[in-house]
DNA sequence: GATGAATGAGATTTCATTCAT
DNA sequence: AATGAATGAAATCTCATTCAT
């Protein structure tokens, strides 16, 4: 069983770098399979198909950025810090997985029946809310603003920045991460501020 | 020579609403041949291939978001109010041309050698920048803001709006979009002031 | 109608080298019209299919040189002279026009409805067959073989040296082509003799 | 493994036929499919393109004709009668295989890439030559004479025979055969004699 | 669990031919 | 006669998925 969940990870790992590298539709079943080291159908022995590969990953990415977010919910901060540091928590990510962010920035949008479908995705953007939403009723952040429209907001500046990053066209040494971390906080965090 | 030019933009059409329908993988050239009234083959009479079809597309989409750019950017008004300008312009695609935003919400970072690279995005990305910059020259601007990083934000939000009326997750009623537009102006750009 | 002719004739000269360039199979129809400087619809005007340009090609190559054997034929030499005349028109046609040799070499058996049907190749090879029977009769070639195939043996020989010179395996220089002949002459032709 | 080989080797049978009765450019890969009894895909897990089953059909035919000469030229015999040999090896492949004569007949000067380039052909041919050449050394056949224009002639007019026969216009009872094995060594290598 | 040969539907693209002007 | 846009059938090749071992 654990040899067995070794080849699932195998497989899983693999289907990032691949997908990262050549874009989901452009990768092949084959080209997993070969950068996983194991044989072709056994691709199919632990995933349903090709797309439930692509949403195990999801799954598995969110869900680990969810939990990230929901811890920080829990702590007694205010909400301002809550969203800085889940802001640092996104865009760390691109130093810790760069794979990863190469993957969703190139298919978060795509394949029609992930889009945004994923409970984990859709448990991220409702956590962003309820700490933009608690920020409101702790006084700290403006009781005008609509808190899911803020959320969304937030969460499109980071997933920019990232893109910038992937696409090679914002620099991303770390004190230009730091910096990145800083200006979100100063611009539209700061502008959420009441 | 018209009515050249009208199978032509009665194709790029049927595409815009194909694409969007459909998806840019899902979507057969067969599909935009029917939709558009013409045969399969005129297509390729037209275009080089499929993906050549989407990158008109994109091109004369982002062309047409450039001119409005540039033009808010020559008009005499303060950064600050400029970037109000873009921010309606950007928002009211979604009124006016949903297909197309559906298009570009869903495909913009697909397609490997689409990514950016169009001169008509990286155009646009730049006019932004530049808008920023004037800002930071006039001081209505803080000085100390990464202008690009700006500009990504600020097109990040944009794009994150539009993705949440295309997914259905963000009310879209015209009060809504105006909430949109003040709320953007009133956390974002307002973060951007000095 | 003289102009009318001239076009005509452009679009067959055109195809001889457009088929000689890219073979039959790879050459379009426009790649025709292009080289000929017409347009793309006259091509069918003159001929039926692209098929009937090939024919009208081999049928007027083969009409010269059936018209070439004929005259050799007529005239009061011996057999094995009016081979030998033969061998010469033969293998010259390569200086001559090389591209229909080309053409000639890499189609001549392909094309289902072309093998060898053409009125003027079997022509051409009875004109053979008839020069080798009279010299039976005359007594300078052997009573004892069999004319049709001495027809045959001696076309394949020129037509494989003209392959030779075709896929540049042969040498083909003036010296080389005067050899050629000679070679034909001494050995395949003088095999045939009393 | 014996099995995998199996089905290559059914593929590339049918290919023979399926190439020998409709010619290449008018068969589809879906025929020669179907005749193997396999899988459309199955054609293409062993080769590469369509073009690549000719090339491999070729290859085998030329191989093993070549591994004939190759015995042929190891016997000890006079080079003449190796020529005879060779010649009588040529023209009884069409009794023993008629789908690949017709094949090598109808396609050998077909498809750009192939051209007497594949090595085979050209060790065949070069094979010819050096037993003309040794027949130079031994004193049996002419020394002014071009040993690789030898070569070529006597290719040429098997060449043309199988053609012949491959046309229906050349007689193919056994007979016939040997009538004209007889005619290629009285008058062709006869010739050469010195 | 593991393997990889086998399947076959489906999509893009090509291009000969037609036809309106 | 001349033009070239328009048509659409057909063919190659890909690749996700299945399945026998």
């Amino acid at each position: 069983m654990a040899a067995t969940e070794e080849k699932r990870r195998q497989i899983l790992d693999a289907a990032v770098r691949v997908f990262a590298r050549t874009g989901y539709h452009d990768s092949r079943v084959g080209d997993i399979a070969k950068d996983a080291g194991v044989a072709y159908g056994l691709v199919y022995h632990y995933f349903e198909s090709k797309d439930a590969v692509l949403e195990a990953v999801f799954r598995e990415a969110w869900g680990r950025l969810l939990a990230a977010i929901n811890e920080v919910e829990r702590s007694q901060q205010p909400a301002p810090e809550q969203l800085r540091l889940v802001t640092k928590i996104v865009l760390r990510t691109w130093r810790d997985d760069p794979d990863l962010v190469r993957l969703l920035v190139r298919e978060i949008t795509r394949s029609p029946h992930l889009q945004r479908e994923i409970d984990e995705i859709a448990e991220a953007f409702a956590a962003l809310e309820r700490i933009v939403a608690h920020g409101q009723r702790e006084g700290t952040i403006r009781a005008t603003l609509d808190a899911r429209l803020a959320a969304w907001m937030l969460y499109g500046a980071l997933e920019e920045i990232l893109t910038g990053w992937v696409l090679g066209q914002l620099r991303d040494t770390p004190d230009d991460v730091a910096a990145a971390e800083r200006a979100v906080a100063e611009t539209l965090i700061a502008g959420f501020l009441s």
